[in-house]
DNA sequence: TTGTACGCGTTATCAT
DNA sequence: ATGATAACGCGTACAA
């Protein structure tokens, strides 16, 4: 069986290309590699006859020799919010120019879906592991992935060491606290007392926010016990029965947990008649791109979403080249204020 | 080398559990497998020393063997805007509950990384690819993947017959035109006459948008050419120059290339003291979340964006079972009347 | 500078 | 019902 059997497009094989090029296997194997070792002119040979019969590795064979993939995983909670939107972006633009691809799943914020995310990675042999906001500890993640190539994208954690001490080694945090602080200083500074945080669902992030809340007004001599209204998860969908809970009691202030819920609630509250700023202040956290489009445009603390997937894609790929975690980083937070706040600028700026 | 061998956590491999179950490398795969030819009682005792040793089947070496990797490819402008997030979230998440992982590559719309894309997706040997709305015009791509394993999803689209004939196998539309009828209808019942539409980019699904426009207007008899202002593809970012260019000559009503571009515009608008729906009436497109947050809240043309994205992997899924194209498929798009056009609900609702 | 031969881990064919 | 063996396509140690 020689040259006849080509049915319908076969694919084009090394070796098809070293026949092409009359070489062997491997030559053509170490031309493609731009292997120093041979001859420019061979090299170049190859190459051509590679581009003719439109040569295309087969990615499978190479790392089961080559025990790498260049490819990631990346496992987060959710591809539809913004945020994560923005991180997912990033990231999968950073590892394309540096020549990964990326394996997405989301996770759902479900233990189960994000084990599974882990096994598939495992299974693909990803070079390396992101990991955005997971509901699984570090301590189970580090033992499901080798921890010398996963990098924990995590925002400012109960269940790892504060921000303050020096950064974790392969970990991008966020220092949500410090921009929780900044935020609600300016509203204290703006004379706001009674100020009140609304929750999203039982993640650590949400406890982190609502006790920089406390503490920084426990800090700037407020005594009074802040206020806290629960909303589910995908309360931002459905806000109206928060808002009126919310009305009942008004307070000075709203922090909310994320800018999705400060946008919903605001709207909600608007259909009761109340007014921001004017009767209460609204500060949202993320800072998505809506925020600065809303009426009043939102006052809120900004995280840099695309720096840390940008970040993550980096350090994982340094990680996967070096073998070692690099070091870890600390991404700063502040709130930007707007007009759902008083004492921010006059409207039209922005 | 017997068992003393083992350096840190050497990966497990099949003939590991074959060892330990004290069966053949054959039997253990196909127990694996659950071949039924194999007992019941070793296929047990096979799968719980893969348990115990926490096995993990080597996907390389799996589809250099079987030609499949169980791994979709999807490619999409980009990861950032909710549309595009949606599509790829439902994308993901019906191929992950069908067994199949998803490799994403944003194109950015350009031509040179599209290409990269696809060819990554070769190495890689997904099953199949997706493609969403895409520079490349389908031709090449379907010369350069295999047409039986690609599934288009594409906005009504000028180098696609028309919605109006038969749905194309593979491809997954929406019928945008008609959408555009519905919302210039709405505008024309509810007394609106000078109609401009803003456009963005050059990208075809704008012609198709401005097209349906004009079309309905001169449908209803309104003779004059629909006024046309032009916003570059990022204008969402920095809409002032394009809101002063609108207020200058300020037609009755807005039809906007998507929210984003809508939202920022009113926005932009405020500023100018031009008052929406007052002054000026807003329609968007796509239907995005926030466009039911805005104040006022935006009528807009929605797009069944998470059910594209399903519609797709299930059909790409299909595809790849079958080893043939399923029929297409026409989604549906219809105008949300809200608060930026007279003519709406009163305040309140939605 | 280039070619030969082997092995990566799995599944499938063929024998038993 | 199970085992031995070949083959998938590539990269590389070794030989020439």
């Amino acid at each position: 069986m020689e040259l006849t059997g080509d049915s319908p497009r076969r694919r084009i094989l090394l070796k098809d290309v070293a026949l092409r090029a009359s070489v062997s296997g491997s030559t053509a194997s170490r031309a493609l590699a731009d292997d120093p070792r041979i001859s420019l002119a061979t090299r170049l040979s190859v190459k051509a006859a590679a581009a003719e019969l439109q040569y295309v590795p087969n990615a499978a064979a190479r790392s089961l020799r080559v025990r790498r993939t260049r490819t990631l995983g990346l496992l987060l909670p959710d591809l539809r919010d913004p945020v994560h939107g923005q991180v997912a972006s990033a990231f999968e633009q950073e590892a394309r120019q540096q020549g990964y691809s990326v394996m997405v799943v989301a996770g759902e914020r479900d233990v189960v879906r994000e084990r599974l995310a882990l096994r598939i990675f495992a299974e693909h042999g990803t070079d390396g592991v992101a990991i955005v906001s997971s509901v699984l500890a570090p301590r189970e993640l580090r033992e499901r992935v080798d921890p010398a190539r996963l990098i924990l994208v995590w925002p400012d954690h109960r269940s790892l060491p504060r921000h303050d001490g020096p950064p974790i080694p392969g970990v991008i945090q966020t220092d949500d606290a410090g921009g929780v602080r900044a935020a609600v200083t300016h509203l204290v500074d703006s004379g706001y007392r009674r100020i009140a945080y609304v929750e999203s669902g039982v993640r650590d992030s949400n406890s982190t926010r609502a006790e920089a809340v406390a503490a920084t007004l426990r800090s700037r001599g407020i005594r009074a016990p802040v206020r806290r209204f629960f909303a589910a998860v995908d309360a931002w969908r459905a806000p109206a029965y928060l808002a009126e809970q919310i009305a009942a009691d008004l307070p000075e202030a709203l922090v909310c947990y994320d800018d999705q819920l400060a946008l919903a609630l605001m709207n909600a509250l608007r259909d009761l008649g109340i007014r921001v700023p004017e009767d209460v202040g609204i500060v949202g956290f993320d800072g998505i791109p809506y925020a600065a489009m809303s009426n009043p445009r939102l006052t809120t603390v900004a995280v840099p979403s695309a720096e840390m997937g940008r970040a993550a894609a980096a350090s994982l790929i340094r990680a996967v080249r070096d073998g070692a975690l690099p070091e870890g980083v600390v991404l700063p937070v502040g709130v930007v204020v707007r007009e759902s706040t008083r004492g921010g600028p006059p409207p039209g700026g922005d």
